[in-house]
DNA sequence: CGGTATCCGCAACGATACTG
DNA sequence: CAGTATCGTTGCGGATACCG
């Protein structure tokens, strides 16, 4: 598995990678793109209705990361002409497969959680 | 899958999350995590020899990464007391987990980033 | 070699106000 | 309702220096 394409004594920049994959991948294991991606594979979602779903979120990041995954071709916008407007948010094939892969990581979490947390109770005992 | 338990109203400090398995999450999925679990899957690695093969990373973020993953229980460190000093990182039970599923989630972003690559193309010049 | 400590700039982020 | 615009802050992350 090719992790870096990156030599010492090349300029790197990190936003424009020279390895792609990279981009894509910290586009879907972002902060928020995680989350909306769990949400979407549910079922579709406005955009009100998944801000409340994914708590926490500002409106702009939600706006800025659903903008991003869009461009990616991994979310669906479908906006209604109506008033008040209606816009819809759903995964493309693409996103299906990405947000397989998301949810997985995300119940070995969950089911991990509590061995991750006495870890760090252990841990943080040890040091002290 | 529950992924929020924040209600309209609540206070929400997202770095102690009601909900600690996001906490979790982040910290596999953080920007060089996720690098970092790809290496040690592969084979264990002396801090220097990790850094150079994640290309891009600072001392100061290999150092704060392995810390936080460690303290997870998720990376195992360890330094043997000779001159010059040598610690090798390795990955323990919970951390090979973690690593599956992360290294499942990059292949398919190699796997997919051609046709990402595409669609942001065709967006782009929609959009123009 | 394998870190820690310190400084600091800048992009990311959140809150708020506003618009179609 | 579904965003954009603006602004203020924060904390991530790089650079550098130093230590055991």
């Amino acid at each position: 598995m090719e992790v870096s394409t990156w030599k010492s004594g090349m300029k790197m920049d990190v936003n424009a990678p020279m390895c792609p994959s990279r981009g894509v991948l910290e586009h879907v294991t972002s902060r928020w793109g995680v989350l909306i991606l769990i949400a979407l594979r549910e079922r579709s979602y406005r955009f009100s209705e998944l801000r409340r779903h994914v708590g926490g979120v500002s409106e702009k990041m939600l706006a800025q990361t659903l903008q991003t995954l869009e461009r990616d071709g991994i979310v669906h916008r479908e906006a209604q002409p109506v008033i008040p407007p209606r816009v819809d948010y759903s995964l493309t094939e693409l996103g299906e497969e990405a947000a397989d892969q998301v949810l997985a990581l995300a119940r070995w979490t969950e089911k991990r959680t509590e061995a991750v947390l006495k870890n760090r109770e252990k841990h943080d005992e040890a040091r002290a």
